[in-house]
DNA sequence: GATAAAATATGATTTAAATCATATTTAAGA
DNA sequence: TCTTAAATATGATTTAAATCATATTTTATC
């Protein structure tokens, strides 16, 4: 469905939405144990999110990443968009150029309404919001 | 979701399932072209299901792939599950080892149900259903 | 300004998936 | 029973994803 590269960055982004804020920056290498993701691949990864203004980040002595206020109004489809590319997540389950509701692939109509709806609810909670639900105890992050 | 080599395994099984039965054996080389796969790579996989028996074949001249009938009352979920190893549609989306739904990931509920649906989707209907809706139309396979 | 601490840019290495190649085994037909 | 046509078994190569490493740039602080 998507890369380990889209779980990673997913995982640090709801870290940082939990535990940053414009005066609580985070460095990577304090990201990186506590998500259980390698330090320079999780770099990586939250480099690409800085340039795509997912993310925030500052240089230099007292930076960090951390999420603005306006980052965590993003949600996790974004993400995926970022580090995958979305074509991933859209196309045909067999890769068929063709393939659409009109002219749908033998598999079509068992997988694209579920799909759609996995897409829909990716982009229709905040990052905000899923990081209160870890707050609150309603769901769990670490590991 | 699943991999390139279930992609072609399904179109694959499919193809036979359209135009192979017990009397109408189906060469590699035959196969290869239509569905668009690489002949080397068809070839292994579908060694793979008959190994499985998810498929038949028999060689020698003459010889080739076909569904029996028996074969023909497989699913989609079968192949997946030969192909690329189950796990993986499972599992949780961001891989975490406890998650499941009374201790759930921050995205649990977005993904799980619908995800459900698809796999139930894909181990709902036969092989031989499927081919049924290409051979009268309401579906397409070629490409 | 000089120093140090952070992200950034870039690229190298490793690993796994995809692809290709071929020698071996089986079975039909002459 | 010999030849030939097919799948099978096995392994090599290529490619892409995942992972690691490091030189460069920016910025706070002294």
């Amino acid at each position: 469905m998507f890369s380990n590269s889209s779980k990673y960055a997913i995982k640090a982004v709801l870290f940082l939405a939990i535990h940053s804020d414009e005066n609580n920056k985070i460095m990577v290498k304090d990201i990186a144990d506590p998500i259980n993701v390698p330090q320079a691949y999780i770099a990586k990864l939250l480099q690409e999110l800085a340039k795509h203004k997912l993310i925030s980040s500052t240089r230099g002595p007292k930076g960090g990443f951390f999420l603005s206020q306006d980052d965590k109004q993003g949600n996790v489809l974004d993400i995926i968009k970022v580090i995958d590319d979305d074509k991933k997540l859209n196309s045909c389950m067999l890769s068929l150029k063709f393939c659409n509701a009109s002219n749908p692939c033998p598999i079509h109509h068992l997988v694209s309404q579920p799909r759609d709806l996995i897409i829909n609810n990716l982009k229709s909670k905040t990052i905000l919001e899923l990081a209160i639900h870890v707050e609150n105890g309603t769901s769990r992050l670490p590991l």
